[in-house]
RNA sequence: GGGCGCUUAACUCAGCGGUAGAGUGCCAUCCUCACACGGUGGAAGUCGUAGGUUCGAAUCCUACAGCGCCCACCA
């Protein structure tokens, strides 16, 4: 037979060839189906990893959870769709082929700028795939024929498309306006890109003579070199300190030019000396206010934030070199009124951690609270309007709440980047000042017929990753497959981006697909009836945590504490990685990732080979004596897959196979089975993904391997012709509930799953896959409670046993009679699994007496039964003092607290009949326990 | 400056109205013919502090302390 597992568990000589074959074999491919298909969908965006990216921690944990529910879905007969792709990552990726080129002593600039885009993209060809085959090594269950690039022509083409219809619709526009300046990368970024850092600074009072007076006035500044581009002085209209100073004007220092003294709100009068020194083209504050009072705006300076012209004598000096000529200059004149330490939020680049620089320049925009030329609602209210209507619900739910407060001080975004790498602005410039935003270039200038050059900016790469929900299924054409598989049902991703990414695609989806519409069929499959809105780009968003390591702490480059998850999977496997993050994905917390946890999950994954080891070989011997053959349970169990598997609707797969419940463990083995199933499937459903790792953790180790392997061993060695048929059926019952639990677990861990589950149906399943097999679903009716009380009779006792044993210190080897008192019912239970308890406890002959053992030596007592063991060696009668004295008096402790409340009116009038009654009852039980723990101590004390 | 989260066994975390659970670690014991990545038994927590609500609180409320995150144009 070829069922020679090796003893251990080696993920390593495994999970290659099952991820080639899943890729190869095109396993997760979700075709477009043919009209009128009514299977339900289930679409799932992948957010697209950076081409530059390589995987992190935070990903092994989102695709985990992602691929959880795909397959799981799957496996429930949706047609599951799993969009994979990269994002061209405008800034991060042209670094990393500058850093090339340096290396090189190369640089962009000289090269130019087509043989640079072409650069990255021959950068892009070579190393690009890197995290896609990362991906492949997780088990990821993709539709690989579908993966896109963000720069594809296709996506580039909807891209222009986009920004040509939002520029119709007055939503796109060219303005001259305060933005974050990254000298670094020399491009300007968005709000979000910015990080603020609160930095020690230091807070700086400068004296402003002012014109025709001997007066000064004093302004607090945090960035002196600044002043010289300053236009005005502002105070506050109401400040009585400077109403005299009300339309005078001031000489700025060093550059000798007077400026007005302005009356605005930008003064607070609370702070500092209650004037203000007004930047208008360095400051956001000031070019507002510069706005209001008509000033100029004083550029003064350059890309690489050095000083330029506007700035006199300083020019050509950085920033910080200037701000120490100024300081020194201003001392020098003594203008230095004073300078004080102070923490400044210093605004860095998010890529590149350069100081921003706010600077005025000329960038598009998308206008994101302005209605549409013909009226219809802009795209943030449309955006905020799905998410309270609950067309898309946010979970955790407080992440909605963060979003909507977002959505409403949302302000313009800069969609602009001055960078070569990425999709182009689709607008030409005429040196007659005439600009034409087109989908296709434009021959001349319709105005003045002369030649037109390109916008140099990119888009944001947020722009296109915003698109994807419709793009990557064919828009702007009306494909099928937008037709199937848009809305999407899930976008599950880190909190991170909910904003840069989550934000826009939502804003992006509502606007472009407004009238889109399912066929009814379709919608009617969808299994989302019960929502209305089908311009949403998904139904459900999910958070996730943050992977942090055991500190807790951030994972980051420059801590230097990246966990490499390739390397965590080739130490333990990536079923117990992946099993880690799921089991400690508890929604709304983040994860410190342990490795102790993943080496328990490798334990676990070498128990459930180790079943199958035993399986095996218990089958083959079955096979070799002819009691039994693995072929009758393939064909039973692959009769009832293909079927449930065949059709197009979805299936639910509730039994299991032929399972023939004879005895107390088959009982309650299936009942656990149906009730754990239950169980998993309501946890997914609520995104507790931990607690779906942990019900399928326990019920296989702690209760199919445990106890159900255990007790059926007795019968799987059979002796004459009764015991032929019942090893038959420990044999049928036995296989099936460990296939069926396998399928269980195989979202979780889809290696070892498929492994076993091949080699169950000797290399030549019913189904290509495990992954492709129907999900037990569970079915509440299957749940048995008197199976489950039973079993917990019987477990009570075996531990009992075990116990006493334990404490007696009895050889491990040694076999020993017990004798047991309880009740006609108990009684039965027991008899009729006698062999159980003596295999389970050491146990050689079971008698049963009539009289109390409460308190007979080597004695425990439960609510249902007494439990002696027989044994001449005499017990530790301090040890067992002490023990029962802690016992008592943890039981008394809690009847006392039980009759308090059983004694209270209140209570018996206020708290719900069900937990008054389980109290009841639980005194009851309480008071038996008692009088037992009583006798026993007496008989300790008498003997 | 706003907003949010966390504080439960030695460690990492679940639980979120009916007197505490898991994994790892620890102690004892056993290489019993699936598994020492194992079996069996065991020890271990006044659930951050102080109040309050409730018949009843780790679980709800308030304050405080410590830790952390996000957002923010007060020089």
């Amino acid at each position: 037979m070829p069922h020679e597992l090796p003893k251990a568990y080696d993920p390593g000589a495994i999970e290659a060839r099952w991820a080639e074959y899943w890729v190869a074999e095109k396993l997760f491919a979700a075709p477009t189906p043919a009209a009128g298909s009514p299977r339900p969908v289930y679409t799932l965006q992948l957010p697209p990893p950076n081409v530059t990216g390589r995987l992190h921690m935070g990903h092994m944990l989102n695709h985990t959870q992602m691929d959880i529910l795909v397959r799981w879905h799957r496996m429930r007969g949706f047609l599951a769709l799993w969009l994979p792709g990269t994002d061209h990552a405008g800034i991060a990726t042209q670094m990393m082929v500058e850093r090339q080129l340096a290396e090189e002593k190369q640089d962009r600039r000289a090269l130019g700028r087509e043989k640079f885009v072409e650069r990255v993209w021959e950068w892009k060809r070579h190393y690009g795939g890197a995290i896609l085959e990362q991906m492949k090594r997780l088990g990821d269950s993709v539709d690989w024929a579908r993966t896109y690039f963000t720069m594809d022509d296709n996506l580039s083409r909807a891209v222009r498309e986009v920004f040509v219809r939002l520029y119709e619709e007055g939503l796109i526009y060219r303005g001259k306006y305060i933005v974050n300046w990254c000298p670094r990368c020399m491009t300007a970024i968005s709000d979000l890109e910015v990080v603020h850092e609160e930095t020690q600074g230091k807070l700086y009072q400068i004296k402003y003579p002012v014109s025709g007076s001997g007066e000064f006035i004093t302004v607090a500044t945090t960035r002196p070199e600044t002043m010289l581009g300053d236009t005005a002085v502002a105070v506050h209209p109401a400040d009585p300190r400077y109403r005299h100073l009300h339309g005078k004007k001031v000489l700025l220092p060093l550059m000798e030019r007077e400026i007005p003294i302005i009356l605005d709100e930008l003064a607070n009068p609370e702070f500092g000396t209650g004037a203000v020194k007004v930047t208008p083209a360095h400051d956001a504050n000031d070019f507002q206010a510069g706005l209001r009072h008509n000033l100029p705006q004083i550029d003064i300076m350059d890309d690489t934030a050095h000083l330029n012209q506007n700035a006199g004598r300083y020019a050509g000096l950085s920033r910080h070199a200037a701000r120490e000529r100024v300081l020194a200059d201003l001392e020098a004149q003594g203008l230095l009124a004073g300078t004080k330490d102070y923490t400044v939020p210093l605004g860095k680049c998010d890529r590149c951690k350069t100081v921003v620089e706010p600077r005025l320049s000329t960038q598009w925009f998308v206008a994101v609270t302005k209605k549409t030329k013909d009226g219809r609602p802009s795209l943030a209210a449309r955006a905020i309007e799905v998410v309270e209507r609950g067309e898309v619900t946010i979970f955790p739910e407080n992440y909605k709440t963060i979003y909507l407060n977002w959505m409403a001080n949302i302000r313009d975004w800069c969609v602009s980047r001055q960078l070569w790498w990425g999709h182009r602005i689709p607008a030409w410039h005429c040196a007659c000042g005439k600009i034409i935003v087109a989908r296709e270039e434009p021959p001349k200038c319709p105005q003045c017929g002369g030649a037109l050059t390109q916008d140099p900016d990119v888009l944001d790469t947020w722009f296109s990753s915003g698109l994807l929900p419709f793009t990557t299924l064919g828009w702007p054409e009306k494909t099928r497959d937008l037709e199937v598989f848009y809305p999407g049902s899930l976008l599950l991703t880190a909190y991170e981006i909910l904003f840069f990414w989550v934000a826009r695609m939502i804003m992006f989806g509502c606007h472009f697909m407004d009238g889109h519409r399912q066929d009814a069929a379709i919608k009617q499959a969808s299994g989302w009836g019960e929502r209305k809105d089908d311009t949403v780009p998904f139904r459900q968003v999910y958070i996730h945590a943050l992977v942090r390591d055991a500190e807790r702490q951030k994972m980051s480059k420059t801590k230097g504490n990246v966990l490499d998850p390739i390397h965590v999977i080739e130490k333990y496997g990536t079923d117990a990685t992946r099993f880690t993050l799921a089991a400690m994905a508890a929604p709304g917390t983040d994860i410190a990732f342990n490795e102790s946890r993943t080496e328990g999950y490798r334990a676990f994954a070498n128990k459930i080979w180790n079943a199958a080891r035993f399986l095996f070989m218990n089958v083959d011997r079955a096979e070799q004596s002819g009691v039994w053959s693995l072929k009758e349970f393939q064909d039973r169990a692959g009769a009832e897959l293909r079927s449930a598997q065949a059709g197009s609707e979805i299936r639910p797969h509730t039994g299991i196979a032929g399972f023939e419940a004879r005895t107390l463990e088959d009982r309650w083995i299936l009942s656990r089975f149906h009730a754990v199933a239950r169980e998993v499937h309501e946890a997914l459903e609520s995104f507790r993904f931990h607690e779906a790792a942990n019900t399928v953790y326990s019920f296989f180790w702690g209760e199919f391997c445990d106890w159900y392997l255990e007790m059926v061993k007795l019968r799987l060695a059979p002796e004459g012709g009764a015991g032929r048929e019942a090893a038959r059926a420990a044999f049928g019952n036995l296989l099936g509930v460990f296939e069926a639990a396998l399928r269980l677990l195989s979202p979780f861990m889809p290696f070892l799953t498929e492994e076993i589950w091949h080699a169950l149906y000797d290399g030549k399943p019913p189904l290509k896959s495990i992954a492709l097999a129907a999900y037990p679903e569970g079915d509440a009716t299957a749940i048995d409670p008197a199976a489950e009380t039973e079993m917990a009779v019987l477990q009570d006792l075996i531990v009992s046993v075990r116990n006493l044993r334990a404490e007696l210190k009895v050889e491990p080897k040694a076999r020993l009679p017990i004798r047991v008192h309880a009740d006609a019912g108990v009684r039965t239970l027991l008899e009729q699994n006698r062999e159980a308890i003596e295999k389970l406890a050491g146990v050689e002959g079971v008698s049963f007496v009539e009289e109390s053992l409460a308190k007979a030596a080597h004695a425990r007592s439960s609510a249902r039964f007494d439990v002696a063991v027989v044994y001449e060696k005499k017990i530790d009668k301090a040890a067992e003092r002490e023990r029962l004295e802690k016992e008592l008096g943890k039981l008394e402790g809690e009847l006392a607290n039980a009759q308090r409340q059983l004694g209270n009116q209140q209570f018996l009038a206020k708290a719900p009949a069900k937990v008054v009654e389980g109290i009841r009852k639980r005194a009851a039980e309480l008071e038996v326990l008692i009088e037992k723990a009583r006798t026993a101590l007496r008989g300790l004390g008498a003997d």
